[in-house]
DNA sequence: ATTTATAATTATTAATGCAAAATATTATTC
DNA sequence: GAATAATATTTTGCATTAATAATTATAAAT
């Protein structure tokens, strides 16, 4: 490691976002980066800090890997104060494990894991399904017939040759579950599923949807659809279960 | 925000004793306070946060009320820094809620978050009921007939006249579900099942099982622990849920 | 040569200091 | 007397610095 004597010395953090770079006492308004920013700094450095790990090309911040304070630190231009609180927030959520005077370390999911937490989200979106079968009203229901037929829109019919665009499938498919749980309204279980879906993304193979289940995706999805409409709560849940159980043997 | 958090460290209540005693500068080596302690100084200062919210007695913390930083720092004679991540741990677990420049607050839950806490806690401690039934050993399962055995055991056969040890009960209660709980074997579901019922308890009617209720929780508990014996997935479930359906009620 | 003990290095944790922001208070004007 | 401006106080947020724990390296001894 470097970093000998001089820490605080501009060791050039040459480039990029430098996000915080306010330096602190001195009164020059030489840094407008986030002076527009409502949000506290440990915020964002834990949404920067959750794209690096996800996106996992920089070689560092992998599964496993231990966490450099002082390296983000001078990377970001910040002290290492709002690094420590976005790091907690990272531990509460998953993405990263905390050791007693041993510090970050990125969290690695086993394939244990990956299974346990992906039982979890087919539990919790299921029963969402389910309550919004009953709870819905039907402005509601019609709302979800929209984002439903966006979703058929995406897939060309049978025997056209035309190319499925796969990304906005995904990005409907994801505006549907979306609103399913927005639908449900319980902003406890929202915020677990948000959580869980984090801890998902950081398995490589991270897709929630394989791409060659497109088809079969959108039957399931169909069924889904049918069982809201009938108002079957029970049908529902039983229909995303099996949305979910299929998704998983895909990843898998 | 309920949150997975993974902090392999027992929870072991600190022996109490003003535990951050050590003057920071002062050479002065008059606080041997918490020289024994593994754990970092914020994992203590959020228990006892969380009890002092929890108790509810010395009249602060009260749901709703601000939080005084600098006025607990001094009481508990710590600095502001691990009062702070202290603060953001208990804001990840749902029990206080942070506001820009505003500081942190005591988490109010309403009516409607405590009957969407609970159809969580039901939903996930059913669903776990129901891994235990298709997937425990028969030791495992023995060692559950054991403890609801115990429980029986609390409650003098109709027509005597002693009393209920009702701490007992709800003791023995605690563990069964907790016992469950690990044997299931998610060690995600657990950490979510931990950071609901802090939220319950947050309620000021806290008990997850009223008092007059307790020979119709042992029924229950009787029909959830022959489904378990009968290894039947679904029945444990659906004897789960009601009985928790029924605490519900009682709460409300 | 292996093991143990001690010293040095490294990194985390806690404390203090300082500035910006927000709220409360006072003052001034219409 | 009410409303608005100006000032003062409080409080959060970030940075810096000090201290503590742990690991590595080095040396000594059996």
């Amino acid at each position: 490691m470097p970093a000998v004597i001089q820490l605080k010395q501009p060791i050039s953090p040459p480039n990029e976002t430098t996000l915080g770079a306010n330096a602190p006492n001195t009164g020059e308004s030489d840094s407008p980066v986030r002076s527009f920013s409502p949000k506290a700094l440990y915020i964002e450095v834990a949404e920067l800090l959750r794209q690096r790990i996800f996106k996992r090309t920089s070689g560092d911040l992998e599964p496993g890997s231990w966490i450099d304070e002082l390296k983000l630190a001078e990377e970001y231009g910040i002290s290492r104060t709002p690094l420590r609180e976005a790091l907690k927030v990272l531990a509460t959520e998953g993405l990263v494990t905390m050791k007693v005077r041993r510090g970050a370390y990125v969290t690695e999911v086993s394939e244990q894991d990956l299974s346990d937490v992906y039982h979890l989200l087919s539990l919790l979106e299921s029963d969402a399904a389910g309550v919004v079968a009953s709870t819905a009203t039907d402005a509601q229901m019609t709302e979800l017939g929209k984002l439903h037929e966006a979703l058929e829109d995406t897939v060309p019919a049978a025997g056209k040759t035309q190319v499925i665009d796969t990304e906005r499938f995904f990005s409907v498919n994801e505006q549907f579950h979306m609103r399913l749980l927005a639908i449900a309204n319980n902003r406890w279980r929202d915020q677990m599923v948000a959580d869980l879906r984090k801890v998902m993304k950081l398995n490589r193979h991270n897709s929630l949807l394989k791409t060659g289940r497109i088809a079969e995706s959108l039957d399931e999805h169909r069924a889904i659809m049918s069982a809201l409409y009938a108002r079957d709560a029970a049908a529902t849940v039983a229909a995303m279960k099996a949305h979910f159980k299929n998704g998983l043997e895909a990843a898998g």
